[in-house]
DNA sequence: TTGTATGCGTTATCAA
DNA sequence: TTGATAACGCATACAA
């Protein structure tokens, strides 16, 4: 029912082929037939069928997009949302749709991925995650078919293109901050510890601890979930100890907003009885009360980057890999404060 | 180089049409050889190929997705990805893949939405607003193409199939409640007025008020965008009044806490001063200070249910055009103040 | 500069 | 119950 290209042809008085030709600017097609050509698809409203160039091209145009767990839970945390946005929003210049293959499990996840990879349904995969040992991660490795990590990879660094900030220096920065304010008993509370991100944060984390001739305590640093949930359960464990931090490094703004609503319901105050920087910078960092420091990792740009690189590679296969480092900035609001000396 | 239809066939010692069969778990062959075959497709790793079965099919298994307008502002409102979630969820299920189509402006969007229908990039199509007079819409209508809307239509909704709350329903309900509490002063805060949902959402708050024997300000009602930034406008129009309105019906949760902002800043206190109520229910309303009494509109069942619809349609082109009313509630918080009599 | 023939990997029609 | 063949709509190697 559709317009395809032979009927093009038939009214242009010229086969399939020229069409076709005229649709990729073939330079050894003449001008005139090429007008002539033009014209027609235009009369006739033709657009090339997607399908049949896909099968012919080898080309989906599609990206396959693999998030860390449940989506169900994650897409909650609007560090999501916001990637896709800059996904799509280079994905989408270059024509390019995005597959969102979700999960309940890790063994969904893999599967999923297996089959839209092998199936042939995306041209290539961008990982919203990472972390140690990821069956996903080996999968795309072994079949070298095209993806983009974002984050930073646990194994085989040089032979993966990752986007990532530079989580280690960022959370070295804002302990650091903490101790200029006088700050000594700073606690971290990170995210799961298999993702390399923790485990980044951590380290950034300790040196600077370490650095400023500080002690590291063990019972200083927790591990939740990057929810809500996740700073409840945080600021109990750290509310318990004996002698309590007075200072937190959290991994995320949902987890601080978590934790800060546990603590007004225990009546201890932020920034007055204990600060808080987290991480994301979140919209709502900005409209939490106390309104938090929170660091900005451009979240927006991870995932513009990591479609620009994922669409290079796929357009050119042989580059070698690639790796991007988007730049951070800590947004200072009110949620530290300095200790008397 | 990947496994075809034809490898398979050749180590099994049966035609690719016998596979084909195989694949499609045809009655007409017989268990053994389905046995067999299934066993070399296990051996091989064969995965059919999507881009071949879509040609010979017409079907993309893909979910074609049209934001309102420039993608980037509108992503920022939870509201999108909310329903993406939901949109998502079932999509996956139902092994479909989205294709979200951005644009910056009206023209682009309209654009894209024709090639991406033209070319057969998508079988079928989700609209996620409604307007008056959407160009858009019109063209899935003339070219009787699957699809979706999310909201109610402006013109022919016997015609179209649409998932929407009763928001006229639930601005009543609201504004009903505002006046038990004793306000009389009630304003409107609106976005687009060429949205449907506004004009909804309006007619129900002014059934309300003359429900009440109370009078219609004309200067009471504002419209602005979804926004954050929304609220600064629509809040300096409303206390530039002689005689300020004393509680609000909010469009958006993000206006609303806007508003709040701005309000702060003027040294107006909710709800002290002035008591709110918005819409959506975003994990926002939950955060903001004080805590937002919201409607929730349950965005993310909003997405699911138009998914479901959308590919019900999709899979059965003459069953008649469908609707579903999703349901709303009223989650009461602290922005509201009864008024002393 | 253009046309002819073939193939992409699958499904479907028609025979056998 | 299975096989041979054509077709889906387009792109390209080879001819002309």
């Amino acid at each position: 029912m559709p317009i395809t290209i032979k009927d093009v042809a038939r009214v242009a008085n010229v086969t399939p082929s020229t069409v076709s030709r005229v649709i990729a600017d073939n330079p050894r097609i003449s001008q005139k037939t090429k007008e002539k050509v033009r014209e027609v698809m235009q009369e006739l409203g033709y657009q090339p069928n997607f399908k049949a160039r896909s099968l012919v091209n080898r080309s989906t145009q599609t990206i396959g997009l693999v998030m860390p767990n449940s989506t169900d839970k994650v897409f909650q945390n609007p560090f999501f949302p916001e990637v896709i946005r800059g996904i799509s929003k280079f994905a989408h210049t270059m024509e390019y749709a995005l597959h969102i293959s979700t999960g309940e499990t890790e063994e969904e996840i893999y599967d999923g991925t297996v089959k839209m990879v092998q199936s042939g349904r995306v041209d290539g995969v961008i990982l919203l995650y990472s972390r140690k040992n990821d069956k996903v991660t080996n999968f795309l490795l072994e079949k070298d078919f095209p993806f983009v990590l974002v984050g930073k990879p646990y194994d085989h660094p040089e032979l993966i293109t990752y986007v990532d900030n530079d989580n280690a220096k960022a959370t070295y920065d804002v302990t650091s901050y903490f101790i200029r304010l006088g700050h000594e008993r700073i606690g971290f509370v990170g995210g799961n510890r298999d993702l390399i991100v923790t485990v980044d944060r951590q380290r950034g984390f300790e040196s600077a601890i370490r650095e400023a001739g500080l002690t590291i305590q063990e019972e200083y640093i927790v591990y939740e979930e990057f929810m809500k949930e996740g700073g409840h359960q945080a600021i109990a464990e750290l509310l318990s100890l004996p002698n309590p931090p007075s200072a937190l490094v959290v991994s995320d703004d949902l987890m601080a907003l978590g934790m800060i609503h546990t603590l007004d319901e225990m009546g201890v105050r932020v920034p007055e009885d204990i600060s808080i920087i987290s991480f994301n910078n979140l919209l709502l960092a900005e409209m939490s009360r106390p309104p938090l420091t929170s660091v900005d990792i451009n979240i927006y740009q991870l995932g513009y980057e990591s479609a620009r690189c994922l669409i290079e590679k796929i357009q050119q296969p042989d580059i070698p890999p690639n790796r991007v480092t988007v730049p951070y900035n800590i947004i200072k609001r009110s949620s530290c404060k300095a200790l008397k000396g």
